[in-house]
DNA sequence: CGACAAGTTGAACTCTGTCAATCCGGGTGG
DNA sequence: CCACCCGGATTGACAGAGTTCAACTTGTCG
């Protein structure tokens, strides 16, 4: 069987860490999941999070072995897709080796939008409007959805400080573009969320 | 002939530009070369600098068009390295292709060093050490050399101000690091100047 | 010599991080 | 069942780094 279905994961459960053998790519189910690396001195630092609908473990191809950590963020489940069956697919079918290598390439870098020196408006809006693109894409209301990581780890994916987060949040929901309670957050102005980060590049 | 040495270019004058079909990849055989980019919104980005013995327009492989923009920086003078022989000479010798691949990879990102937040005291610091590294490994004096670059390139390509360059060049000189004298530059103390960018990547 | 770009310097201001206090909700244990 | 506790989240005060604005200096090139 190409795909097999993982009995549910539970937060903070990780499905795979760093140095992990690479045997196969996962894909998002349910929940959601982090990815995040340790740096020389021990600090986490959160790559990026995966919505229903995306893949993790590309970047684990070539040196066979995982590069990040991955953990779910709430209950969760995924599809696991040995890599040998995939494999096998994609040299049967070119458009699905292009597609590995397109999500590769851009996957193992993580985004580098964040790299410029944006402000914190504007690498927060341009993280609520990835994300509600992302839900979109695959289905879900891309206005009104869940916030499964915490104010630090999305401070931390975007170089920010927590309260800065926090701050920001307040001043966009004082603004009229959102209204966010605890986790739950619905999108009011995607159009304007859209300008204030309009020369950000895509996360 | 493999190797073709052009013509001397003259400050400003661009040896290639974005969208240029790719054909050649070019050696910096003596003078500096900027590579910038053109955002949307037409603001320059610069990219990086390219010093004499370092190769250029390798980012330009795979969509075989020229990503960037590369100008000279003062009178240069390059080897014009045509693809094609170059790429049926990599198909004999797998080193060269090796070396070749991990150029471009590395070479089409640019530095990720300035992603992190660092201080402009770092990310000058490391700016400084990195030309002096690779002025020292082409043979060059890793203490006493020219900037090309104008403070407005030098704080474009660092993400700062210009006037934090100024500010910031003229503390290192008050401190002992450097003597500074508008494009002459001496690095007095390289050991302290390490210090200062020990936890910056290298640039 | 004059004009202009590059560079420097000073002052005010803005942004964001840090520190600290507080609030809130959920889970635990008595 | 309720009080307590704890981590997540919010809010305020403050400080430091760096940007912006503006004035001024210096060097270069026609």
């Amino acid at each position: 069987m190409l795909v097999q279905t993982s009995a549910p994961m539970h937060v903070g459960q990780h499905l795979f860490r760093v140095g992990d053998a690479f045997q196969a790519i996962y894909a998002v189910r349910s929940g959601y999941f982090k990815t995040y690396a340790t740096d020389d001195t021990g600090r986490e630092q959160v790559l990026g999070f995966h919505l229903p609908g995306e893949l993790m473990g590309l970047g684990a191809i070539y040196p066979n072995q995982h590069q990040v950590n991955a953990v779910a963020l709430d209950t969760a489940t995924v599809c696991r897709l040995p890599y040998n069956d995939l494999a096998g697919l994609a040299t049967q079918m070119p458009s699905l080796q292009r597609q590995l290598l397109r999500l590769m390439s851009k996957g193992i870098t993580g985004s580098q939008a964040l790299s410029g020196d944006f402000t914190a408006e504007e690498r927060l809006a341009a993280f609520l409007m990835s994300l509600s693109q992302r839900l979109q894409q695959r289905g879900y209301s891309p206005t009104e959805f869940n916030l499964a990581m915490t104010r630090r780890d999305i401070a931390n994916y975007l170089r920010l400080a927590t309260e800065t987060v926090s701050r920001t949040l307040a001043q966009f929901q004082d603004d009229g573009l959102l209204a966010v309670e605890r986790r739950n957050l619905r999108l009011l102005d995607l159009e304007r969320l859209g300008q204030l980060c309009h020369n950000v590049p895509q996360i």
